[in-house]
DNA sequence: CAGCATCCACCTCGATACTG
DNA sequence: CAGTATCGAGGTGGATGCTG
C-alpha cells in the first residue's frame, strides 16, 4: 500500500496525469452523486424507489445516469426481476464493497469535521 | 469511528441530507480538481508555478478558484512573501493533513484498480 | 414501479488577454 | 512570478411528461 503521492508515482508512472484512467474513476466516483449512491448502497441491496427516497435531493435523471455509470464501472450490480409490477434491485459488487472499505472511514471523518470546515463561515 | 452509513446516521441525524455541511465538503474536496490539488500538496509545500506544472491539465482559473475554496475551508494555507518578484507558497494545514490521512489510502486503491474499472471498456 | 425522452437554465470550465 | 478579468462553448442537472 502506498503512503504518499510520491510513492504512488514511483509504482505507477504517469499516475493522475491527464487522460489517466484514475481521472475517469475520480470523475465517476467523486462526482456529486456517485459517492452518495455508493454510500447508500453500502447499507445493503436496495430497490430503485428506496434509493430515490434515501438520497435526498437526487432527481430521477441523475439517479438513472449515476447508476448506469457505476454499473458500467463494475461497482454496482443491477438485478431486474421479470415481474409485474417490475422490481429492480441494486447492490454493490465485490469491487464496490472493496472501494467502500476505503471510502467509509473518509466519510466518517467528513461527518465529524464538516461543521468545523463549513460551519464558521456559513 | 463509524463503520457504516447506518452508524454514521445514528451519530449524526440528517447526515448527508440536502443542505448538510457534508454535502458542501464533498463538493469542494471531491470535485474534479480539489482532490488533485490536495494530493499534490500532500507531497509538501509548493509554489503556485509548481502546482500549475504538477497538476496536469489544470487551468490558471481553476487552480486559483480551487485554492481559494480550499483555503477558505481551512484545508490549505497560503503564505505570500512581500518580495519582488512575488513568491507565494501553498501548504496543507493540520486539518488538511488529517484529511489526506484518509484520502491517500483511497487514492492508492484507485491507482491499483483504475485499469480494472476503466480499462476493459475504453 | 422503474424508468426514458425532451427541453432548457444555469454554471462550470477553458482560452485569452491583461496587471502588480 | 502570481495572479485577475472577461467571454463564450459545453456539459450538468432539474422539471415535466410519457411508457411497459
Amino acid at each position: 500500500m502506498s503512503v504518499s503521492l510520491a510513492s504512488m508515482r514511483a509504482e505507477h508512472p504517469g499516475i493522475f496525469a491527464d487522460g489517466c484512467p484514475t481521472r475517469t474513476v475520480l470523475d465517476h466516483v467523486m462526482g456529486k452523486w456517485g459517492i452518495l449512491v455508493l454510500l447508500t448502497l453500502s447499507d445493503g441491496t436496495q430497490r430503485w424507489g428506496a434509493l430515490r427516497r434515501n438520497i435526498d435531493g437526487i432527481s430521477e435523471k441523475m439517479l438513472a445516469s449515476t447508476l448506469k455509470t457505476l454499473e458500467a464501472d463494475g461497482l454496482v450490480l443491477r438485478t431486474a426481476y421479470p415481474e409485474v409490477p417490475p422490481r429492480v434491485e441494486y447492490a454493490l459488487t465485490d469491487l464496490g464493497h472493496d472501494l467502500m472499505t476505503h471510502v467509509i472511514p473518509l466519510m466518517g471523518w467528513v461527518a465529524d469535521n464538516a461543521n468545523d470546515i463549513v460551519g464558521p463561515r456559513e
